[in-house]
DNA sequence: CGGAATCCTAATGGATACTG
DNA sequence: CAGTATCCATTAGGATTCCG
């Protein structure tokens, strides 16, 4: 059996058209409200936002902060715990950057995938 | 930007409904025929084995010999540079494991997501 | 401002039957 | 045995509108 193997369980996290990039801003930028994200990640639009921050939030990876005030202004960042996935991202983006010269030494350079 | 990102290279690999399993018996067995996959794999279908290991091969993570007989006869095993995701996916595993303990402090054992 | 609700489209995954 | 080919179901993602 593989049931051992859970490797998925850490994939569940950052799979999504959205999340990478997302955890990518608040980690460069610490505190970032909802509409700053907006602005920064232009094609996405508030559902995709919404729904990518709720999963996020879900696994404790990012802090949702709602000021009662109106208007509304609701922060997000990284938890503590959430801070702990940053060598593991770190590990993707290395791998990945190599994995890209190796498909280029491969296939050449025209073929993006 | 964050066009320097390419956690989602990374991810793109192991994406895939059955691809980390399939990792997970290569890895385990070394070499593998079709139908042995299909046996470790009892609710994969055809399509299914046949598509994610020609995306791994794509991406020279698996090896596909061919033996020229009949009845066919396929193995598949991992390349070398295949083997440098190893460590990655140990990562990843040992990070998914360490989440679900997490989850658990937080929302108890129920809850299996 | 930060969403929720609704509707729609595209991509992914699956069942089944056929083939060299 | 190791696949294709077709067709169908499910899911992910997106456009738009509305609301406290």
């Amino acid at each position: 059996m593989s049931n051992d193997c859970k490797v998925e369980t850490a994939l569940d996290i950052l799979v999504g058209k959205w999340k990478p990039v997302i955890l990518y801003h608040i980690l460069s930028n610490g505190i970032l409200r909802f509409s700053e994200l907006q602005r920064l990640i232009p094609d996405i639009t508030k559902k995709m936002l919404t729904s990518q921050l709720r999963e996020l939030e879900y696994h404790d990876i990012i802090n949702r902060k709602i000021y009662a005030q109106i208007p509304p202004k609701v922060e997000y960042s990284m938890t503590e715990y959430g801070k702990g996935l940053m060598p593991l991202l770190e590990s993707m983006h290395n791998w990945g950057l190599a994995h890209i010269e190796h498909l280029n030494e491969i296939y050449g350079e025209e073929e993006a995938k």
